[in-house]
DNA sequence: CGCAGAACGTTATAGCTAGAACTATTCAAG
DNA sequence: CTTGAATAGTTCTAGCTATAACGTTCTGCG
């Protein structure tokens, strides 16, 4: 039997299932604040992730896409004006992205929205914290 | 400052950002491991959680997609001859899952590759155990 | 029984995403 | 200084995904 076979397997095929839907609801929730904006979700998760002046890389590493999602996204955001495109002081291959001061204004409703009922509330702040450490361990960033 | 005035707010922000992070790994590492076998990563993934015959609502809820989504998936599964769709015996709204022998085969071998090196394993037991606790309150499914 | 409401699955559509190929620029080794 | 490798960003394309709408079937309630 395949339980009896690889308990320890199984047990690594559960959480990729739960990782996956916590992200899922995550996504979900975000894209139910988003709409009140006349944002999609990704749109607003940029938005989140540029809590200040960064290059595409940057927001793409923490947006965990490649560039050239980020490059639409962003495509979109300077389009609705939220976002600008600035070249970096030092390297004429890198733009820094910017808010614009309607950008702020949206980001900031969008901060105060996402902090209502998200799911990660189910969870105590010491909970929360060991979450974090896992998550850090997890990933291979600590 | 935006860190003195939230700072739980931020907290919930990084676990997002991470939840994301480690989703995004494991689909890399299904995907990786998935081109060996000539399938994508949504294929691959859909295999994993056919454990056994089950209604095309039940994959999508095992992979926290939508219905349409899972139909797409199980459209090109079937295609490959991997997957059956065969009449419920009692719901004739539903379909029954089945695995056909090659894909018994391809599933076995899937799990195999799966198994070995996810970016999980970078956990202990103990904070797997933990961490599956986590998950399960913070999707409340527990 | 009969009907309203819900559930299962599919289709069509719009939008998101990754990967490969490309240009421009920077960095590192000689 | 110069050359080769690496990096930042974009474009193009194929494929994934959610939403809305639909037909079919089931379920609960009168």
């Amino acid at each position: 039997m395949e339980a009896h076979a690889e308990p320890h397997a199984l047990a690594e095929q559960e959480i990729c299932g739960l990782v996956k839907g916590l992200a899922t609801q995550l996504e979900v929730h975000v894209r139910e604040r988003a709409v009140n904006l006349d944002l999609t979700a990704p749109q607003a998760t940029a938005l989140r992730e540029l809590a200040g002046p960064m290059t595409m890389r940057d927001l793409a590493d923490r947006m965990s896409c490649e560039p050239s999602n980020a490059t639409f996204i962003v495509d979109r955001l300077e389009r609705l004006g939220l976002v600008e495109r600035r070249p970096h002081p030092t390297d004429r291959r890198a733009k820094i992205l910017a808010l614009t001061p309607r950008g702020t204004d949206v980001r900031a409703r969008l901060l105060a929205m996402l902090t209502e009922n998200s799911p990660v509330t189910r969870l105590t702040q010491e909970e929360q914290r060991t979450l974090r450490e896992l998550l850090l361990r997890a990933t291979g960033r600590a």
